[in-house]
RNA sequence: GGGCGAUUAGCUCAGCUGGUUAGAGCGCUGGUCUCACAUACCAGAGGUCACUGGUUCGACUCCAGUAUCGCCCACCA
């Protein structure tokens, strides 16, 4: 067989993944006789690239998927796409301006959404494909799109239902609208940073020539468009000004001094100007107190109409320039102060939001709130910390209406029809013709687009054929677990359970599982302009994508962010390597001895003493994932004569293994299991297992022998990639495979096609061999003891050292039967250890399970060094023994304490004095 | 102004419902190219678990507070 000596992923992974895909490996089917298990992919972007915290949450969701597919689940991950309104439009816009192509508005709504679905189209596919070569294994075949037939007529449907309902209303509001985009945007896409700025303190004159009143602003520019002041009404210091006129500076209008208890006496000069078009607060107050609303500032923020012809065209912030200079040209301008306030910015574009007066689309959110948070507080959706269920009834709680029309192209147009001739609204399922009230035929859609999460809310149910009941939606619905960042609970979490509660009735998933975000080294957030991105397709080119599986997945505690440096993947790639390495070793001798095996098989057979059909089922390699046979391999390699301790104890380790694995699964602490994987693996399987086996391959070693030991370490095998499979599914995968055609001509039928489709190991009916596991755990002991001596005393690896052992020490016999470890693991020489009654001279000492093992040292080192090392060992001694003794000596302790726990320090206490005396006295015995 | 998280070895992080000799990976020190793997093996050093109190026989783990860092929410102009 050709197995290269080092494991390189590339050419495996792309082989694999294309091999998966043309073999429907991941196509799933409603079938009511199998249990689904169901994940919903959050859609990327379709014009977006594979980032990070994708390749962190598919991996995290992959890993579940593959597990409960072995489990025998039909497991469907459920893909797709978002058009991203206007991530998408932007890039488009963008890539317009570079080619010098006509721009948005010059092309017109038509021709540009026609170059949106060019640039859709060509990158459609992109990131499916990054995806796969991640090793994402989701239902391809069955892929969606937010903006395909089926789910825009889900959007229409849920927005039509909730206008009929009164949930959807249309209305001047101050929103919160971005210059840079042009639309108005919901209040979770405002993002507030504290600033430092300024209050500035401006004198608006009496009418009558009298000083008038201070206000306080921290926006100067507003004035223009202000229709009063308002104070506080019990405010002494202004009750006088209540009901009179003021002049406007700058303007040559006269604002009324209204009273209004919003005001707060305490803060700034407790006047406030009041401008009700660009100002939340302002327009509440205006709305109350019938003032007009005068627009001043533009879609782009810049000075318009009613606003001195002198400023008109301003920009925002050079118009407070200008009126700044002015009003202190005028002697208007009390003074100025450093004020900090928080300043909301258009999560997208990052420039500032301007609180703007328009009509849009709202949404009534307070209905939908209640059943959903019900839901999480029952219990019946539980987050993962539970933490974050705090941050989710936070938000719901104080919940706002939703504003969903934007201004754009790109996305679902609001199916709302305005008549020109009675000016009647419209919102219906098919497209209207005639006006229902007049019958007039001059019928204008609303020309706004719904926001982008306007439909992902739909889609655990949308993607499933909703509103039609099919066969999907039947089956797949409620999902199990849903996958995501914590950025994302209000955006889309909490709305996918509103929305389906409100429309199937029923919760969306079962689980929240959120996941940290990928940080840089330092903590910050990779960025663009930062230049700390991690490419993931970049990593998975140089260390492989399991590699890059195994680091993300080990990084993750649940909720907690990552950071992430680029040489973390070497420990993914390390432990590829391992793992290739370990199956080489299991596999070179296989292919001949199981062949030799074959064609001597009657003789074998006969040697067995057992039957041939039982014998090649019961040796066969699926024996891991069928607990009922393992214990019978075992049996029958026993009754051969070839009874292993390590066979037992690595059985027994396997054992508590998936055992782990399938516990912290449950938890979801994928990254215990797979840590408990790998230290099988590592630090049992390959530092241990192997190498203690090496002798019974070894040219001393009888075919048989070899032949059963291969067997078994080719099962062992089998059993580590079917449990790494769901964490690192290529190079499992691989070996898997290479695993199938060693067995070549036993029982080849019973194989799953690929190991995505065979068993996970189970444990059923299985207990680990405690006795093997204890007597192991002592060769282990002792062969550590005997390398630490060698290693602290410097004794030269070539130099083979020995071993006595006293007549009295009970693991006497156990040493005996598996001297050929020992003397191999820990480099003895002779044919057995030597038994003494007493010490011998001149030797090095240490204590192992409460007995002394001696090392003669003539000639090996010089004795200061063994000095040294006891002394070393003695001071650590000591101190642990303090501390129990401290605890044995408090009467409340032994009294109050669990028996169990009282009991395990009484022996710990004795072993640890035992082992100090025999320390000493070799110490003393040193001189 | 509320809420949440973090603070454990040089670095990045685990440590579940209080009792472990407080762990891992990387890094470091010493020794090995030992016939699966130098992307490796063997041995070792390194921690008053941020601080202060409290509960308890016993606290890295629970409670209160303090400090530093970070995040989320919030219409005081």
């Amino acid at each position: 067989m050709d197995i290269p000596k080092r494991y390189e992923p590339k050419n495996v992974e792309t082989q694999w993944s294309e091999w998966w895909l043309k073999n429907d490996i991941f196509k799933t089917t409603p079938n009511e006789e199998i249990q689904p298990y169901v994940i919903m992919m959050p859609p990327p972007n379709v014009t977006g690239v594979l980032h990070m915290g994708h390749a962190l949450q598919d991996t995290v969701q992959d890993s579940l998927i593959r597990y409960y597919r072995m489990k025998g689940y039909e497991a469907h991950w459920q893909a797709g796409k978002d058009h991203a309104g206007i991530a998408t439009q932007s890039v488009v816009e963008k890539e317009l301006a570079k080619n010098r192509m006509p721009t948005r508005a010059e092309l017109g709504r038509e021709k540009f959404l026609e170059e949106v679905w060019k640039v859709v189209k060509r990158n459609d596919g992109v990131i499916t494909k990054q995806k796969r070569a991640l090793g994402d294994s989701a239902d391809w075949s069955r892929e969606r799109f937010t903006l395909d037939d089926g789910l825009s007529k889900a959007v229409r449907e849920v927005f039509v239902k909730l206008y009929e309902d009164g949930l959807i209303y249309r209305g001047p509001y101050i929103v919160n609208w971005s210059p840079k985009l042009q639309s108005a945007i919901s209040d979770e896409e405002v993002d507030h940073k504290e600033e430092e700025g300024k209050l500035w303190h401006i004198r608006y004159p009496g009418t009558d020539g009298s000083p008038g009143v201070v206000v306080a602003t921290t926006r100067p520019e507003t004035m223009l468009g202000d229709t009063a002041v308002m104070v506080h009404p019990e405010d002494d210091r202004y009750k006088n000004m209540i009901g009179k006129e003021v002049q406007l500076p700058l303007t040559d209008r006269t604002i009324p001094v209204i009273a209004d208890d919003a005001v707060d006496r305490d803060f700034g000069t407790g006047a406030v100007k009041v401008t009700p078009a660009h100002d939340p607060n302002d327009f509440e107050v205006g709305k109350r107190h019938n003032l007009p609303m005068p627009i001043i500032l533009d879609t782009s923020a810049k000075m318009c109409h009613p606003a001195p012809v002198r400023y008109i065209g301003m920009d925002r912030f050079k118009a407070r320039e200008a009126v700044l200079e002015d009003l202190q040209e005028e002697g208007l301008l009390i003074r100025e102060e450093k004020h900090t306030h928080a300043v909301g910015y258009c999560h997208r574009t990052h420039v500032p939001i301007e609180p703007y007066l328009s009509t849009q689309w709202f949404m009534k959110m307070k209905p939908l709130a209640g059943p959903a948070l019900d839901k999480v507080r029952e219990g019946e959706i539980k987050f993962v910390p539970r933490r974050w269920e705090k941050v989710y009834y936070q938000w719901l709680e104080n919940i706002r209406d939703w504003c969903i029309s934007r201004q754009l192209w790109w996305g679902h147009r609001i199916p709302a029809w305005y008549c020109a001739d009675c000016d009647h609204v419209m919102v219906k399922r098919d497209d209207p013709t005639v006006c229902e009230k007049c019958g007039g035929t001059h019928l204008r859609q609303d020309e706004d687009v719904l926001d982008t999460w306007f439909s992902s809310w739909l889609w655990p149910f949308s993607t499933l054929g909703w509103p039609d009941q099919t066969p999907e939606l039947k089956y797949y619905h409620p999902t199990d677990v849903l996958v995501s960042g914590y950025d994302i609970i209000f955006f889309w979490i909490a709305r996918m359970i509103m929305a389906d509660l409100y429309f199937t009735g029923q919760i969306p998933f079962k689980t929240v599982y959120i996941t940290g975000m990928i940080k840089d080294k330092l903590g910050r957030w990779m960025s663009k302009s930062l230049g700390n991105g991690i490419d993931p397709l970049e990593m998975i080119d140089q260390y492989g994508a399991d590699a890059v599986r195994y680091c993300l997945i080990v990084l993750n505690t649940p909720g907690q962010d990552i950071r992430l440096d680029p040489s973390r993947f070497e420990m993914g790639r390390n432990f590829a390597n391992k793992l290739w390495n370990a199956f080489r070793f299991v596999a070179s001798p296989a292919s001949a001895i199981l062949t030799d095996q074959l064609d001597r098989a009657e003789e074998i057979l006969d040697e067995l003493g057992a039957s041939p059909n039982q014998v090649l089922s019961m040796l066969d390699f699926q024996g891991f994932a069928r607990p009922e046979i393992n214990g019978k391999i075992y049996d029958l390699i026993r009754e051969t004569g070839v009874d292993h301790l390590e066979d037992r104890w690595i059985l027994g380790r396997l054992i508590e293994t998936i055992e782990e694995v399938d516990n912290r699964m449950e938890q979801y602490r994928l990254d215990d299991a797979l840590m408990a994987i790998y230290r099988f693996t590592w630090n049992d399987f390959c530092d241990w297992y192997i190498e203690t086996i090496k002798p019974r391959l070894g040219d001393d070693a009888s075919i048989q022998e070899a032949g059963t030991t291969t067997r078994f370490a080719l099962n062992m095998m089998e059993a580590i990639v079917r449990l790494l499979h769901p964490f690192m599914p290529f190079i499992t995968e691989e070996i898997y495979q290479h695993l199938g055609n060693i067995e070549g001509r036993v029982l080849q039928e019973d194989r799953a096609q690929s190991i995505a489709l065979a068993e996970f190991p189970s444990t059923e009916g299985m207990k680990p061999d405690k006795d093997a596991v204890a007597d192991f755990n002592y060769i282990q002991a002792l062969v550590s003891a005997i390398r630490n001596v060698r290693g602290e005393l410097l004794i030269p690896p070539g130099k083979e050292a020995k071993l006595a052992i006293l007549e009295r020490d009970p693991h006497v016999e156990l040493v005996q039967r598996e001297w050929t470890t020992v003397k191999r693991l820990a480099r003895l020489e002779g044919d057995a250890p030597d038994i003494v009654t007493e010490k011998p001279e001149k030797s090095a000492t240490t204590v192992v399970d409460g007995a002394e093992v001696y090392i003669p040292l003539a000639g090996l080192i010089d004795f200061d060094a063994e000095r040294a090392r006891v002394t070393k060992e003695i001071n650590k001694l000591e101190g642990m023994l303090l501390g129990i003794d401290k605890k044995l000596v408090n009467e409340k302790f032994v009294n109050n304490a669990p028996d169990d726990v009282v009991k395990n320090e009484r022996e710990k206490q004795a072993d640890f004095r035992a082992k100090l005396e025999m320390l000493k006295a070799h110490q003393e015995q040193l001189g």
